[in-house]
DNA sequence: GTATATTTTTAGGATTGGCTAAATAGATTA
DNA sequence: TAATCTATTTAGCCAATCCTAAAAATATAC
């Protein structure tokens, strides 16, 4: 029904509108003309093009110089292709053992495959997770996301005990920079000390004293670990 | 490099020029015009203008009203699109549970993802396999193909036991009808009496004594097992 | 060996999806 | 409010890939 590009379309639009509202609503967001041409690296008048087009199928509701937001048809489209995607980079990292910094563009591809059969058979395969390798949810069959308790590692105070779960950034020399001070999902940190001054923060990992910069702190997501009495 | 309907056309020259010169040789066969238009439900219109454009690419060698074949490129290129279309056949029938019969279409989407890195991972994840799940030889690396005794069930003189080693139709209606009669891949076949007169034949499958007709016999391939003296 | 039939190519056009440059609407500021 | 800046749209193009209809080349038949 839709084709390649008009599914980079859908997602880059509900990508932006869920940056711009994160909690997570009934409504899709309006966003602006720009802000699709820069995600996408193409231009505004490109966009505007395509929009047009994605309103004539009601994939987008579309108000010239109002921006778009997607309708519930199109933001369902949107969602099937994340769960594709995250579903795609389970296989390519929990089966054929890509590193978790290598597997975004492959999905991308991979996920344009359309067939509900498919996706299904694939989240069998894979034990239905409900995280992708960077600890992003994966939508289930309906669209819902499962919910979890996270925070950045900013937010903790001194002497707690937490969880990695995910990742705010996605790019290679983010995860590739985790890697070198062993920071990955499922991996246990606990924070010694907090200098507010910059949000860097000295942590013990795998018995490790580190520092790690403010930076790299507010995009790692971490659950707190109870604290036993 | 190349686009989707470029590689699609690649295949289909691969595939025409293969039959019309069933022994594998350095060269690739001319194919006329006609012959991929109608291989791949296109015009002969559409299928000139491709052409020229391949050869410019130097993926076929082309002269006007003569015909096209492969160059050395084009054929290299046509190998690796079916080694990566065997390899998802065999990921979706061993992990992930589809039946021989489903496969070819999600297979012909999924092969157009290029990744070398991806391909090798697929294939030592799969085992290295050999053959897909319709008995067709999967090409290595380099393009090599596993060469095997076989041939079709109609040439077995009777009381021969032989195994289904591959077919030479790949419909859904033929695969479902060898489901139904109980044929499959690996399955020991015992002839028991042919009619020369229409190739058909009184056959052994799993203890139950069957007619296969000559329609249906001449698409199933086997491979002869040695009889225990 | 010419007439006819078939195959192939050319010509011209549609659609998708991108681009640049120019025009226009909306937002911001003095 | 007027001037200016920015965002958005329009206009006009281009390339890929398909199409139909017509022309040209080749093959076949008498």
């Amino acid at each position: 029904m839709s084709t390649r590009a008009e599914e980079n379309y859908l997602k880059a639009i509900y990508k932006l509108s869920e940056m711009a509202k994160p909690k997570h609503d009934r409504e899709s967001a309006t966003v602006p003309t720009n802000a699709i041409a820069q995600e996408m690296h193409t231009s505004a008048a490109s966009v505007t093009d395509m929009i047009q087009r994605l309103s004539d199928k009601h994939l987008v509701d579309y108000e010239k110089y109002r921006g778009v937001s997607l309708t519930e048809t199109g933001r369902n489209l949107a969602i099937q292709l994340l769960r594709r995607h995250r579903l795609w980079e389970v296989l390519l990292v929990e089966k054929l053992g890509f590193a978790w910094n290598e597997v975004h563009d492959l999905a991308e591809e991979l996920e344009h495959v359309e067939s509900p059969e498919l996706t299904d058979r694939l989240d069998t395969f894979l034990g239905s997770p409900k995280f992708d390798p960077h600890g992003d949810p994966i939508p289930n069959a309906e669209g819902k996301f499962t919910l979890r308790q996270q925070v950045p590692l900013t937010d903790l105070l001194p002497e707690t005990l937490a969880v990695v779960v995910g990742v705010r950034e996605h790019s290679s020399p983010f995860l590739n920079h985790l890697d070198e001070i062993g920071v990955a999902i499922h991996k246990e940190i606990c924070v010694r000390e907090r200098f507010s001054y910059d949000d860097s923060m000295r942590v013990d990992i795998d018995g490790e004293l580190r520092t790690i910069s403010g930076k790299v702190a507010r995009n790692i997501l971490v659950k707190p670990k109870p604290v036993m009495k």
